[in-house]
DNA sequence: CGAATTTGACCAGCGC
DNA sequence: GCGCTGGTCAAATTCG
């Protein structure tokens, strides 16, 4: 199978790799063209030659991920008291970004993709005796939603949405990144007083600045659970944040933005059965890709069937 | 008791 | 303009 890579980039560090060996022995993705799986249910998968796994991959480049990061983060949530209709942004989190993946889950969990959601609805969607529920990141100054639903179909499947970016690491990411400190664990981390809406977005953001801006580590920051500490404020401090991430995080946001799996498709080997496929589908290419999608921390909440779809925007098709 | 979830109401977009 | 539908809010309820 081809790998996915561009060259000069680094797609997996050890750690990751560690990671993607522990999750699954036999996932070994596939990617499909959007023609193939559009509309397409786990069982009308087609497998497709490793050619076109390589030119199909025009995910995002380091040049969109800079691209994204330098454009103002909208927080609708601090905008308002009461959240209206979207309105179309550009940048981080715009309502344009979104990605539907296709889970095959056991036991009736959720997928667990290693960000913290927080469920907001859920709503009975016509043709689908199966609600739909809607998530949010918990990270307050994060936009990205997601929304859960169970096939018709199939109920064991799962179809998964994925809207806007993630302006910080997963959770998993950031405890195996710091496996030393055994401490700061989010319960143990003193709280401090919430200040209320707008307020405390500001206050959370301007210390992001200072932060990042000033050179100091997260670590510098022992008041901030775990989560906070790993975001990144998009704005501001931007370059210094990079500077620090190639130490850090030799990757930078791009692990962030490439889920695991898409990065190193073929890192577990070849022989899976067909339901093992990890489809992606990035054409017609939006301007960014969703960083929600990542490998599931639990792998025995999925039963390793991951189809991703790319969700057409109708808005967007309409602009054409 | 605070956090998370549930659920009915509200609103915007879209098609007719 | 009206009705339908999807998405979100927020009060009520449940959970840990």
């Amino acid at each position: 199978m081809a790998q996915v890579k561009e060259p000069g980039i680094c797609w997996l560090n050890e750690s990751e790799k560690e990671l993607l060996g522990e999750l699954s022995a036999e996932a070994s993705p596939t990617f499909v063209s959007s023609k193939a799986a559009d509309g397409g249910t786990a069982g009308s998968q087609r497998h497709v030659p490793n050619t076109l796994i390589s030119s199909a991959y025009s995910g995002p480049t380091i040049e969109d991920i800079e691209r994204a990061l330098s454009t103002k983060v909208p927080d609708v949530r601090a905008n308002s008291h009461r959240y209206r209709a979207p309105v179309p942004e550009k940048g981080i989190g715009k309502s344009d970004t979104k990605y539907a993946v296709k889970i095959k889950s056991c036991g009736g969990g959720v997928a667990e993709d290693g960000y913290k959601w927080r469920k907001y609805g859920q709503k009975t969607i016509k043709n689908n005796p199966n609600p739909r529920s809607y998530y949010r990141c918990t990270n307050p100054r994060c936009s990205a939603k997601r929304q859960v639903e169970r096939s018709k179909e199939d109920p064991n499947m799962l179809t998964i949405t994925y809207e806007g970016l993630h302006l910080h690491y997963p959770h998993f990411h950031v405890l195996r990144r710091r496996p030393q400190d055994h401490t700061a664990t989010k319960l143990q981390v003193p709280k401090k007083p919430k200040l209320q809406g707008e307020e405390q977005l500001h206050k959370d953001y301007m210390e992001d600045v200072v932060a990042v801006t000033s050179g100091e580590s997260s670590q510098g920051s022992p008041d901030r659970g775990l989560e906070e500490e790993a975001t990144l404020n998009p704005g501001a401090g931007k370059q210094n944040m990079r500077l620090r991430d190639a130490a850090q995080y030799p990757q930078g946001l791009l692990q962030d933005v490439v889920p695991l799996l898409i990065r190193e498709p073929c890192r577990t080997g070849s022989a899976v059965s067909s339901l093992h496929h990890y489809h992606f589908f990035p054409t017609p290419r939006p301007s960014y890709y969703s960083a929600s999608i990542s490998p599931p921390t639990n792998p025995s909440d999925i039963d390793l069937g991951l189809h991703f779809r790319h969700s057409l925007n109708l808005k967007q098709s309409k602009d054409r």
